[in-house]
DNA sequence: GTCCATGCAAACCTTTTGCACTATA
DNA sequence: TATAGTGCAAAAGGTTTGCATGGAC
């Protein structure tokens, strides 16, 4: 058995807790998204795994995001690319959100304690019971900017009734 | 011509100004979705127009939201359901954001102005350039905890590392 | 030895696209 | 009449599932 990151320790206990096996499929594709700082994607998962010389199948791939999402030691993300992707969960800062752009599709990730507030107050106000909130602002990082890139403003002329 | 909503007009005067044809379809598709106040998804907005006897493609829907939300008439969400859904966005206040019942799928709109501040100083520290943000709170609505719904915990029993 | 996981391919679901035909302006 | 839209069906792309085989405990 080798040495292992912590996160990766508590999925095999995750794991045992549920009385499901402990096997290599699942322990790469739990090194893979542990070792990086990045949000994957599932195909980004599986190139890296082929690097490493591991050929694990999609639907495992799939399967096992499903226990590291539920086991709450990675988060899912959508940005709205038209796929997931994946994240460690314990690096995060308790409170976060995100920075994308809708140029290159980087993202940059942001704490913001006032967030949690706003949370509280809002759902208070409604009877709401929340567990987990997202906030994302879309937008051009600075790159991007710096690049000259334009977003294109497609809309109404003017959003008054003028007819 | 019959009488139809501002919202509608609108949408007709933006057709001309990119020299679009107005179509019966385009028409029938707008006035479907000005006339509701919901998040309404593609197969919703289909059964909507089959009611009203009318048979339109689905493509054709497709085709004319993609114009509803790039004359930024309409706004386009994506709750994670694994579709999107579309909404009036003449009628959002400025600054909303969502309350998002993970039992029962409800969706509660809600005011902040507070997350506008947040966003211009998260934006200005990172030197990014924000065009749009998106607030979305998962959790429980009150009638579905009223009906003693629970939300399962499947992870860890204890995030430490004990072993 | 039992139970569950894996891999493959097929199925699924939403969304997009190609193309012959029709409607708008 | 020119130009663009529509409908249908097929394709696309990500994700899920069924099933025979193989691995964990």
């Amino acid at each position: 058995m080798v040495e292992v990151s912590p996160s990766h320790r508590l999925f095999r206990r995750y794991l045992k807790e549920q009385r499901l096996p402990v096997t290599h499929q699942r322990e790469a594709i739990a090194e893979v998204v542990f070792s990086s700082a990045e949000h994957l994607s599932v195909e980004e998962i599986e190139r890296r795994l082929r690097s490493g010389r591991n050929r694990i199948g999609k639907a495992t791939i799939y399967r096992t995001l499903d226990l590291l999402v539920r086991s709450r030691l990675v988060v899912e993300h959508d940005f709205g690319e038209g796929f997931k992707r994946y994240e460690h969960g314990l690096t995060q800062e308790p409170v976060h959100g995100h920075l994308i752009c809708l140029e290159c599709g980087r993202v940059i990730e942001f704490q913001s304690w006032e967030v949690q507030e706003v949370k509280a107050r809002i759902t208070q106000k409604h009877g709401f019971r929340p567990t987990r909130h997202k906030l994302e602002i879309y937008g051009l990082c600075q790159p991007c900017q710096e690049a000259g890139v334009e977003l294109p403003d497609d809309g109404l002329s003017c959003p008054i009734e003028t007819v």
